[in-house]
RNA sequence: GCCCCUGUGGCGGAAUUGGUAGACGCGACAGACUCAAAAUUUGUUUCCCUUUGGGAGUGGGGGUUCGAGUCCCUCCAGGGGCACCA
């Protein structure tokens, strides 16, 4: 008896798909297309499970829909700029592309014996000039669009590192390397007009029914459409020549009788204007400026305000003034910088209230609650009621109130109904060296200028150096020195370079051509877009893939593609987890430095010390708890990994690596081995014509083989991979319990088992392959078709129905199926313990759901 | 803080989408094979009650229904995102 060989046999079979180019695939009219991609890698230095796992769904989809008979697109690349390159370079001194590119190399080989049906002539790096080339004239081509547009905004900016920092390395308040606690700075920079697509990108998440509903209802919050009012307050002790009235955007006009206050954003202009005056303004607007610019930091910071002195007249009640506060829970970036606050029915509002003492006056009357002694508490209402307290709009719905509220102001000339976007335009500009150069030209005197067609690429030099704070693009003597394109005079270069979401949110495209002169061949994107399945993590579920589908609508502007979304249909797997593992001294220790000692128990392989295990969490260095793909696949194969991957949790949930459930999927790669391997003298040749009557346990073996094809290929269609799995498992079993004596058995045996190789071979390709041939055939399992059920084999001629009393099963019958109701009903009655249930008492009801279930009702 | 998701045996999960809860796998236990171990293999395995049999049970509490893991309300726990990590 031989055993299987992985290494071997998958070595074996990766050269011959390679030779054979089994993958490589073109554009072909008369067949239906079908693109297949998983989110590219970020190339960080090695491959990571999470990353088996996304190519592992991915390709499982890309081999089954390929025995499907399409012609499928299932390319690879790397998302090659970012800030780790960089960091690398301060912390190694490495050159960030020779880090970058030696890394995918790494990783390429792992990919590559995972055994993935890939297409890698197509393989591109977005830091490679041949892609951000391309970026760069779709750039240029989008300002002529008037889609990208230039203006101040806020970064967090590290006074001692002199550089701006990502909201990742800004801890607590403060910078990760240097401590220093950090400043909201303003810079100029590059903006997308993501904005002047709201309402498109919000319409068209309807049509994306094969989107997970909880990404688009994320993307539906993100965007944020709110129907609402701007106000204009009027400012009563103003002093000198600014604007008189503060305009603020609210979604509650209905409960503007309960305002106590105002309040503006730390960096609202009129924040700013006060701060030129009063020392105490600006100390508070630097202290919230230290809080950064992430929403989460500023939302979650207790709520504190700084009295301005202003007040605004109340536009309903004549001899109402409202106190105007600065106050850091107000964002700038939304509405208008500036707010009302209702205590009594906005949760912020009233922690504000009550820290400062403002009146809370409650408006809205939830239904039943008594006018003379509701009272808020400590908690806002922020529901349904009848508007009180509040002129005019007394007794009114919420609703009601709002429209009433707005028509008022609106007559009163004091504000307007308004419709307003939480999304905001998408800043591009990054103060750093990684990353695909802005190509634009600063002149002094003919202001920012395009870099001219014939002048692309603008390259980023090699010769860069990373021992002082900020950008290299800065420092570099002679890189930033140009000409003006328009009057040729004097001019410097842009130093910034691009966001890396904007080389991931085209590269779908650059796939279908990836070697084009331009950024893409618009008879390859007709064919292959869009994407039919993109598969990644749930963690770009917003951003992400909201800008690739902003993206798609420009390029759809500028003419290269067709199409306005890139991504008809999309999955999201969960994540891979592991235990993770203390010593004494509460150092974190990876799994291969922690032996098992049974029942939770862990000890340190060396010292023998006892190890604290913790439960499994999201596979990360920092807590060591990782398990290297490379050590899983040379100990026991590609196949082995793929299948655990698949095997037990359905994708789209968390997974949790286990040693033992790896074994356990290396057993059965054995299995299948020798359930072949055994009968394989025995069996008829290959394509031998069945035999003319088979027994009854043949015929039987035949129903469960045919089932399992049958429910497999639904299973597989509906990402319910683990299912398949298990119906893999109860086949197998079936299989090897089976005794085969006679002709017609074993030619029942030999379908079953070539139907059971066909089904494992999207998800364990080399071993299918490798059984497929020990079953004597030529050519390979990769251009076979997918095979289909025998229907009359598929269906059922009993079924068995569960009897209930008043709800609890007390017994099963079996009847034929689709058996008439009085049948069901009189042999559901006829069991001894549904009439030893029912106690001698008569049936008041019985409800009959065929072939499932009686339910006697006394 | 805001938005979104998840919760079923010792563990991962299944449940025909409102109709027999626990398929399949892992682990554990017992047996066979073996000098022994590994591998393989047979069986048992939600909990409680003494059994033929009965009761409880899908994070907690409540509700709708002939019937709820599935729908509704509420609470608890864990996770993802929050615009410069990718």
């Amino acid at each position: 008896m031989s055993r299987y060989n992985a290494k071997e046999t998958e070595e074996k079979w990766q050269k011959r798909w390679e030779e054979a180019r089994c993958f490589a695939v073109e554009e072909d009219p008369s067949r239906e297309k079908y693109y297949v991609l998983e989110m590219f890698p970020y190339p960080s230095g090695k491959i990571h499970m999470g990353h088996v796992r996304n190519y592992t769904i991915g390709d499982v989809v890309a081999r089954y829909k390929k025995a499907k008979g399409f012609n499928v697109l299932h390319p690879m690349g790397w998302d090659a700029f970012g800030l780790p390159a960089e960091n690398a370079a301060m912390e190694r001194g490495v050159h960030p592309a020779s880090w970058t590119y030696d890394n995918i190399a790494t990783m390429r080989d792992q990919l590559k014996l995972m055994g993935l049906s890939l297409d890698w002539d197509r393989e591109i790096a977005t830091c490679h000039p041949g892609y951000y080339a391309q970026q760069q004239r779709l750039f240029v081509e989008m300002m002529k669009k008037d889609l990208v547009y230039r203006k101040e905004s806020s970064v967090n900016w590290d006074p001692v590192d002199q550089t701006v920092l990502a909201n990742e390395q800004v801890i607590d308040g403060k910078g990760w390397r240097s401590g220093a606690p950090i400043e909201r700075r303003k810079l100029s920079q590059w903006f997308f007009k993501i904005t002047a697509f709201s309402d498109e990108l919000l319409a068209a998440l309807d049509e994306l029914d094969r989107w997970p509903e909880k990404v688009r209802l994320m993307q539906r919050n993100w965007i944020g459409r709110s129907e609402g009012a701007t106000i204009h307050f009027e400012i009563t002790n103003q002093s000198g020549g600014r604007d008189d009235r503060l305009t603020v955007f609210t979604t509650r006009p209905d409960t503007l009788f309960g305002a106590s206050f105002c309040a503006i954003a730390a960096n609202h202009p009129l924040a700013t204007e006060i701060a030129e005056t009063s020392a105490e303004a600006a100390a508070f607007i630097a202290e919230c400026n230290r809080l950064g610019t992430s929403e989460e930091a500023i939302e979650t910071a207790e709520k504190q305000g700084f009295d301005t002195g202003l007040t605004v007249q109340h536009p309903f009640v004549a001899d109402l003034q409202l106190p105007v506060y600065i106050a850091n829970f107000v964002l700038m970036e939304y509405g208008t910088g500036a707010i009302f606050g209702c205590p009594a029915h906005d949760q912020r509002d009233l922690d504000f209230a009550r820290k400062y003492k403002l009146p809370v006056i409650p408006v809205v009357l939830p239904p039943e609650a008594d006018p003379a002694t509701f009272d808020v508490g400590d908690e806002a209402f922020t529901g349904d009621g009848k508007a009180f307290n509040s002129g005019f709009l007394d007794g009114l719905g919420v609703t009601e109130a709002k429209r009433a509220a707005i028509d008022k102001l609106a007559a009163q000339g004091d504000g307007e109904g308004t419709i307003q976007y939480r999304l905001r335009d998408w800043g591009i500009s990054r103060q750093r060296y990684w990353g695909c150069p802005i190509p634009v030209i600063h002149c002094a005197g003919c202001g920012p200028q395009a870099v001219p067609a014939e002048d692309l690429p603008v390259s980023l030099p090699d010769d860069v150096t990373f021992d002082r704070p900020g950008n290299p693009l800065v420092h570099h003597p002679t890189w930033k020195h140009t000409t003006c394109p328009s009057c040729g005079g004097k001019a410097e270069r842009d130093t910034d370079t691009m966001d890396t979401f904007v080389d991931s949110s085209w590269y779908f495209a650059r796939f279908c051509s990836p070697r084009a002169e331009g950024p893409m061949d618009r008879g390859a994107v007709d064919y292959w877009l869009p994407v039919d399945q993109y598969i990644g993590g749930i963690e770009h579920a917003i951003l992400h893939l909201l800008y690739a589908r902003f993206f798609t609508r420009a390029l759809a502007e500028v003419g290269y593609v067709g199409v306005a979304e890139p991504f008809a249909g999309l999955f999201t797997q969960g994540m891979v987890c592991h235990e993770t593992y203390k010593d004494g001294d509460g150092k974190w220790l990876f799994p291969e430095e922690v032996e098992k000692t049974g029942e939770g128990k862990a000890v340190h392989v060396e010292t023998k010390n006892p190890v604290s295990v913790g439960r499994a969490v999201k596979m990360s260095k920092s807590m060591r708890n990782v398990v290297d793909p490379e050590a899983i696949i040379s100990t026991y194969g590609a196949d082995t990994a793929r299948w655990f991957m698949i095997s037990d949790s359905p994708p789209e949930r968390d997974m949790e690596w286990t040693d033992a459930g790896v074994e356990g999927a290396w057993r059965f790669t054995q299995r299948l081995w020798r359930l072949v391997d055994e009968n394989l003298e025995s069996l008829p040749p290959a394509g031998a014509p069945q035999p003319g009557d088979l027994s009854d346990s043949a015929v039987e073996l035949r129903r469960r083989v045919h089932k399992t094809v049958d429910a497999c290929g639904d299973d597989l269609e509906q990402f319910r991979f683990n299912r398949a799995v298990a119906r893999i498992y109860e086949l197998a079993n079936s299989l090897g319990a089976f005794k085969a004596s006679d002709a017609g058995s074993l030619w029942a045996l030999r379908e079953g088992l070539e139907l059971v190789v066909r089904l494992i071979g999207p998800m364990m390709p080399h071993l299918a392959e490798e059984l497929w041939e020990q079953l004597g055939h030529e050519g390979y399992l990769v251009d076979v078709a997918w095979p289909s059920a025998d229907a009359s084999l598929v269906s059922d001629e009993k079924a068995t129905l569960a009897v209930q009393v008043n709800g609890k099963k007390r017994a099963t019958i079996s009847l034929s199926v689709d058996a008439a109701e009085d049948e069901a009903k009189s042999a559901a009655l006829a069991e001894p313990a549904v009439q030893r249930a029912m106690d001698g008492k008569s049936a008041r009801k019985i409800i009959v759901v065929k072939n499932r279930i009686v339910n006697v009702v006394v």
